[in-house]
RNA sequence: GGCGUUAUGGUGUAACUGGUUAACACGCCGCCCUCUCAAGGCGGAGAGUCCGGGUUCGAGCCCCGGUAACGCUACCA
């Protein structure tokens, strides 16, 4: 892999007290579209890596295969390359701790299991999914902390045998020391502790043989040899059960640290429903990787702002503090600076850094710019067959085209509202419609059948139905055929576009009461 | 509810080991430039640093006590 001199630890490599090389690595789940979340965190990984002449390893958390997506591992590859994350180690580019896709070490998984088991540190347990479930909810009832109860934790060598005679399956859970405490480091936070009382008997390994992300991260954080965990802060509360596991197995603990979570304007962690979150939809919607990253890079404030000095040294003027390439952030992002409050993703921001960007690019570059993304061929050559048998001039093909070219459309109630439907009514179905686009495939196979049920459901004629939808997408009545031109504009464009519409519809409807 | 984390203008961040009227960027408003719109230039409004105590000549920075927000609380990650 070439990269350019600028990504080699320079003058501001720090020197780490450990003789043992730096690793690190992050863990994406392949569920859906690459996530910004995922982006973020790689980012802080990548940095930290590359100031540290450390490894930066990608490995595929897919363990879930109840949440499994085909498509969603090869997404994530794409985004992160189209952002410039190169890692050294990954499941496409192999490296010498493999296999970096968690599915292909179940065998591996099941060793360190039984170790446990056999250590005592681990235990069978032969509850079903529902009689949790069950027990979950008199908890809540009762008004308990909801916890698994501990009722298998002391079977005897004849329970077990007895449970499994019935051919219960079960899962192993850790065997979490009744009294007590753990403690660990946190190196942007400092000392944090947990009673023993308040860590569960987490789940290690699930019925159907593989591991939870708890289990199969440690162990495979050991084995490939990963020296500081970089994840997001949700992660602080599980953090024990990772200890405790280190421990059972008498490894040596990695350094943690814990970035803030990235939030939406209500200050949520960041969340589809409120934020554009795929990074598909960053690379449709023409934003450049360098600016999404400058962003990203925004975030937390590891960047510090330049001196005055160094403004005047270098004669820029003072706003390109918030302006920074990779490899300057490289060179000068500290960790140690990291500001702990959850950052709002403010794609208003984003939106002037990008800016930026484009207005520095080469009136060649720019045009190119173009060339890749909202005017590639590939694009073209997808929409053109939509439109051929509609227009008489080529010039016709922008008025009925405008929608794929553009960030926003918002038709008015007159436009999408159909005769004898409220506005409620119909802000409603549209969100129904939002529903049933989000848990579908974006294939003409899938979508016509999912939108089809619905409209026969919720007593929309198809004829309702799709209009909604086309003036959602095109903002009027008349377009191209609607199922091929939602396939061609991309669902996560789309997703959006329906989004935006529902808020800002549900807002305007507000103020007008 | 329990546990954990966090807390500086609307947003992202600054403020060296406590030291003058809390700084920069985005956004917002106004003016200039201009055929328009952007961009650019100039200027402005907007926080007294979550709240209450304390230490100190002096606190956004230190101490104590609250509050709020967020996260976790799954055979999801």
């Amino acid at each position: 892999m070439a990269r350019p001199a600028t990504l080699e630890p320079g003058p501001m490599t720090i020197a780490t007290d450990t003789a043992t090389p730096i690793r690190v690595r992050i863990a994406p789940s392949p569920t859906g579209d690459p996530h910004v979340g995922t982006a973020y965190i790689g980012l802080l990984n990548f940095l930290y890596a590359r100031q540290r002449a450390g490894k930066f390893v990608l490995r595929i958390e897919d363990t879930d295969r109840t949440r499994f997506v085909s498509t969603s591992e090869q997404m994530i590859f794409d985004a992160l390359r189209w952002l410039g994350l190169e890692w050294d180690e990954g499941p496409d580019v192999g490296g010498p701790y493999g296999p970096y896709r968690q599915s292909e070490r179940t065998e591996i998984y099941r060793e360190h299991v039984q170790r446990l088991l056999d250590s005592g540190h681990a235990y069978r347990s032969f509850e079903t999914a529902e009689e949790l479930e069950a027990m979950r909810r008199s908890q809540i009832a009762a008004k308990l902390p909801p916890r698994y109860n501990g009722a298998h934790r002391e079977l005897t060598a004849a329970q077990i045998a007895a449970f499994e005679a019935e051919g219960r399956p079960a899962v192993v859970r850790l065997k979490v020391p009744a009294e007590g405490e753990t403690a660990f480091r946190d190196e942007l936070r400092g000392a944090i502790n947990f009673s023993h009382n308040n860590v569960d008997d987490q789940v290690l390994l699930k019925s159907d043989g593989f591991p939870t992300y708890h289990l199969a991260n440690v162990v495979d954080d050991h084995l490939m040899r990963i020296t500081d965990v970089i994840r997001a802060e949700e992660w602080i509360s599980s953090t024990p059960k990772h200890v405790l596991l280190y421990k059972a197995f008498g490894w040596e603990l990695p350094r943690f640290w814990h970035m803030p979570l990235l939030r939406n304007i209500d200050k949520s962690k960041i969340s589809k429903r409120k934020n554009p979150v795929s990074l598909i939809y960053y690379r449709e919607s023409g934003f450049l990787p360098q600016a999404v990253l400058n962003f990203l890079g925004l975030m937390g404030g590891g960047m510090a702002q330049p001196s005055e000095e160094e403004i005047v040294a270098k004669g820029s003027s003072l706003k390109q503090g918030d302006i920074f390439s990779l490899p300057q952030m490289i060179e000068k992002f500290d960790f140690k600076r990291i500001s702990l409050g959850g950052p709002v993703f403010d794609l208003t921001k984003l939106k002037w850094l990008n800016g930026e960007y484009l207005r520095a690019l080469s009136p060649e570059a720019f045009f190119q710019a173009l060339r890749a993304t909202v005017f590639s061929d590939e694009y073209l050559r997808r929409i053109a067959p939509l439109v051929q048998t509609r227009i008489e001039t080529l010039a016709q093909f922008g008025e009925m085209t405008d929608f794929f070219f553009k960030d926003d459309v918002m038709p008015a109630p007159e436009v999408f509202v159909p005769k004898k439907r409220t506005l409620e009514e119909t802000l409603d179905f549209a969100a129904e419609q939002l529903a049933v686009l989000e848990a579908t495939p974006f294939t003409a196979e899938e979508l016509e059948p999912a939108l089809k049920k619905l409209g026969a459901e919720k007593e929309w004629p198809v004829k309702d139905n799709f209009m909604l939808l086309r003036a959602i997408l095109t903002g009027r009545t008349a377009s191209p055929p609607l199922l091929e031109s939602l396939i061609v504009f991309g669902k996560a464009r789309s997703l959006d576009r329906m989004r935006r519409f529902i808020d800002a519809q549900k807002r305007l409807a507000a103020t007008r009461r």
